[in-house]
DNA sequence: TACCAGAGTTTCACATTGGAAACATCGTGT
DNA sequence: ACACGATGTTTCCAATGTGAAACTCTGGTA
């Protein structure tokens, strides 16, 4: 049941990153230690994948070079694959083309299903909800949103904020761990681009999360395990 | 001229971010342990705060929790701030009210300017050249990016594919580390809507690089000083 | 050629992390 | 109260990361 152990996999190499980096500005090592406080002979072998930076050593270096955490792993994936060489995909979507799904409140479409571990999924919900009810109250994930009104208008529910009314044009960011949900004003669906910054490692398991615990899971926290959302294998 | 190295500052807990996911699960560090290969003992102490783990350790919880890496050090940022309680931020744009940076070529409108550190950066593009000597050949940038028509038409252009005309209600999904630039078709000007992971910590800097750099960079990812880009003061 | 300076690597002593096992803590049942 | 199992913490030692300094390598210069 639980997945297999990984214990030296060709780990995605954050030397090669921090190389790329430090050369495309002209840096010397020297530079860069003395940005991040990390010694140079450390970034050497860093570089080199002589030694595993610790997550302080990580964090330094992000300040450094102002970069964020994610750019200087980038290409770490879900299932410790080595993605280091992927800098140059590309996905196009027609129209409404693409993976949909649907239910009475709503219908997703995702777009540029082909390109797996994308740091930002693009989708394109309708929304003819008009209640909370409806949608089976707030929903929250991780990670962080964003909406934009391409057709119609909803009402942008959230945990902490009074309800929004957003109308074609308008746009909201927020972060997605709040309680939200979208609801359509008047007859009328809505149309909306939304983006979610990746926090499911694959496509797959969005659906099923989607389309299993809808009406299971609510706007909850818990921390013992009664409360605990049930371990789905996926 | 450097920045000033940081030590020992009150780091992103990271070890907090794993005990609320794993409390979320109902797991134990015992579940953990088997899920990602990483002994009992050692996730107790990362709870605690008591070690920092090392970027293997990291990957491996990553890859055993099904999470990004984004998702686990979220809170971490590039100036080294603590950021790791801001779960309920929220921004609202409405129509085209945004910070606005137009050229010849182009209007970029940065939408919810407010939120810093966003993981998705949301902006509208309105493209008025129509020939890739107009702006300066293609671009490129750390990070992924996505492209959504909503006017007019685009031809995108990029290092490693042949142009593809993008009509309204097209979109795409790229690297954005391949260079690549978006041309007006014809007369109209075209709008898009255009996400940017996160490449930049701040939209100020994006901001200067855009400006500045506009004419100076291209589509090259050179190691050598002499072609390296300039290291700007931010 | 010798010399020098700048950039990067390696060495070595020290500090920190990682894991097996012992230990502590808690709730439950008898 | 006691035993028991399950969960999480601490101990101890091996393995690994860190930095100052020594070292290598390269290119420029006299």
């Amino acid at each position: 049941m639980p997945t297999e152990a990984l214990s030296n996999l060709s780990t995605p190499s954050i030397g090669e990153a921090l190389r790329e980096r430090r050369g495309y500005h002209g840096w010397t090592l020297s530079d860069v230690a003395a940005k991040t406080g990390i010694s140079k002979s450390t970034l050497s072998k860093i570089e080199n994948d002589l030694i595993s930076p610790s997550y302080q050593s990580i964090l330094q270096l992000c300040a450094g070079l102002g970069i964020e955490i994610g750019d200087l792993v980038s290409g770490s994936n879900s299932k410790g694959e080595d993605l280091r060489r992927l800098t140059g995909r590309r996905s196009v979507s027609h129209g409404e083309a693409g993976l949909v799904m649907a239910d009475d409140n709503f219908t997703y479409t995702y777009f540029c299903t082909d390109i797996a571990h994308k740091r930002i999924i693009p989708m394109m919900i309708e929304v003819r909800a008009n209640s909370l009810n409806e949608v089976g109250g707030l929903w929250n994930h991780v990670g962080e949103e964003y909406v934009y009104v391409l057709e119609g208008a909803i009402e942008l529910q959230t945990e902490l904020y009074e309800p929004t009314i957003l109308s074609k044009g308008d746009s909201a960011y927020f972060d997605s761990t709040m309680g939200h949900a979208y609801l359509a004003t008047g007859d009328q669906p809505a149309k909306l681009l939304v983006m979610c910054s990746s926090a499911t490692p694959n496509l797959a398991q969005t659906l099923r999360e989607v389309l299993s615990e809808r009406l299971g899971k609510r706007v909850k926290k818990g921390s013992n395990k009664k409360d605990a959302v049930a371990d789905k294998e996926i």
